[in-house]
DNA sequence: TATTGTCGTGTGACCGGTCACGCAACAGCG
DNA sequence: CGCTGTTGCGTGACCGGTCACACGACAATA
């Protein structure tokens, strides 16, 4: 009397031979159950699966890749450094991979050096991950990618895009600086993103590309860090040694960073210099002054290219369509002004 | 002759018995020198090492965790909203996770629900994971976890500290409010997090104690939802109908919503108020007035909760030793200041 | 020289699913 | 009434590892 209350007490988790034994059918139909095959009588499924909730089955999804050799998993390399638009995009790409069934293997660089970013690809490996998605990786990362040939589709997803559309990548930084230079500046400085990052480089390349079309001279563009503690002392070295009544930075968080500076010299934002940002955090409209800014729809971004790639491996995209590439907004705010000289 | 230059291309992934075969040994052997067994004569090894490396073997681990029935895997339980801190620390747990031979699997609560929490809890536990990490989770998924009897560890990592070192975790709020009274506020709001986050709640209570430990009477706490958003509109309604003097915040983020409403109406911080948030993200020392925080070192608290788990899990802990919980400081910048009347 | 113990390696079964097939029961058809 | 086709379900092998055990070679011991 003793008994224990559910009917198998071993420890172990049931497995489909223990619900075909309690449940009267052979172990082969319960598989067929919990793989919604038609050719089932209803009232076999529902005694299956009445033992299934009984002993509170679960199918062991190891087990399940070991005989498909399909792992449902998919990997996802984070950046080094994690910021709220990377994050925005894994949680967009979590969640449209597990309503298309699959799970996402974390793991984040360490460094950008090929060997770690080698090692981290090879952890992922290892997990047979069916598709890898890079999110915003550093350029360097990219050539490794590609180098290694891997046996699975990778999809690159910078904040500006996916590796799929690439031609509206640096939309966003030149209408920015066509921004500026709209009302009136010429003197325009760009503070980048380190070197090594796809967004970087392509909001450099919007800067001197808008200047140029403009006749107007771009200044070396200093390359940051992304944070707005460089933002802060790039400011405090460019206020003191140039001479420019606009700044366009290549993140909200340095333009932050920036527009700190500013006032630690007693000038101010946007009567003696304006200031752009990129990426319109979500905190971006209650600085101060509230910053003009390039919006990106972090989790659209995320989620088409996650959708991408369960397309590549033939996931029947739902009704998804194309991608739009329009995700790009210029934002103004009062960060900037006309120069007042 | 138009032999394929790799030895084998079945397209197939090879195994230990392809290893083997070419290595010219067992395939026990195989499976003897990727776990490193002792009790093997060094030439064997080696040359069962150049086969792998030929072959470019590499194990399957869903037939291991199916042989072990040990997947190596921990889940993690992501909070509905991430933020700085929440990322931070979910890095900080993979990097601890990888290094001690572990995998990630990460899902985002869509929302808390019950059902939705069970939802994802299931997805991770058909993963077989062997360990659960809740991270910032509000207070009504830790009920759920509970109920479940999940048959894992479950680690819950709150930002004010994990699960096992409840002790300290209004400390940070109370040093915050203490902070405004030593200045000489007595009339001091506090705008919190959300009703079901557990660190709303403590840094709440914190905000209590401390009032009434100096024999001040607190105002019934504004509700917030973490955002700038929040805290502007919270602000704009509170300098309307409250008359005070200090203003602690939940966050910085609603910190720094609020210091916007401040302006809005024409008042200034610190003059004409002070404002103190919770967590030191990176951007609250550039701020305008740059912020006075409380900092958390969100890496930190992050690698002590999978040391913890992973030491449930019987790991041998790398000499981490036992948590240190004096990771909250306040941090004064300028936007607290006695009152000016 | 026979016995015992250790070292290094191989063999068969098994983990929990899936796949390809087999097969009984029954229906439709000439 | 026999033939064929379909429906519904069961059997054996297999996915790629690991585990328990067996076994041969050799050294130490008696």
């Amino acid at each position: 009397m003793s008994d224990t209350e559910t009917p198998d007490a071993t420890g172990k988790a049931p497995s489909i031979r223990d619900v075909a034994r309690l449940a009267g059918v052979s172990y082969q139909t319960v598989s067929r159950v919990i793989n919604n095959s038609p050719q089932l009588r209803p009232e076999t499924a529902a005694k299956v699966r009445s033992a299934i909730a009984e002993l509170k089955f679960v199918p062991n999804q190891a087990a399940r890749a070991l005989a498909t050799n399909r792992s449902r998993l998919i990997g996802v390399l984070g950046p080094r450094m994690t910021t709220h638009g990377t994050s925005a995009m894994v949680q967009a790409i979590e969640s449209v991979a597990r309503a298309a069934g699959y799970r996402l293997t974390l793991t984040n660089l360490a460094t950008s050096a090929a060997d770690d970013v080698r090692a981290s690809i090879d952890h992922l490996m290892q997990q047979s991950v069916e598709g890898l998605i890079a999110v915003a990786p550093q350029t360097r990362v990219v050539p490794i990618l590609d180098e290694l040939k891997l046996p699975v589709p990778v999809q690159i997803v910078a904040s500006t895009g996916t590796s799929s559309s690439h031609n509206d990548q640096t939309a966003g930084a030149r209408a920015a600086v066509r921004h500026l230079i709209e009302l009136g500046h010429s003197r325009i400085l760009h503070i980048a993103g380190p070197r090594d990052w796809v967004e970087a480089d392509h909001r450099m390349r919007g800067y001197l590309a808008e200047m140029d079309a403009n006749d107007l001279t771009p200044r070396p563009p200093v390359l940051g860090d992304w944070t707005a503690q460089f933002g802060f002392e790039a400011g405090l070295e460019l206020l003191r040694t140039e001479d420019a009544t606009a700044v366009f930075a290549g993140n909200d968080h340095m333009a932050l960073g920036f527009m700190h500076a500013v006032r630690a010299i007693g000038r101010s934002v946007p009567e003696d210099i304006s200031v752009v940002g990129f990426d319109d955090v979500p905190e971006s409209a209650h600085l101060w002054p509230p910053l003009t800014t390039v919006r990106q729809d972090f989790a659209g971004i995320g989620a088409r290219a996650i959708t991408d790639l369960l397309s590549r491996l033939g996931e029947s995209s739902d009704a998804v369509g194309p991608s739009e590439p329009d995700h790009l907004r210029l934002i103004v705010r009062s960060s900037t002004a006309p120069p007042s000289r």
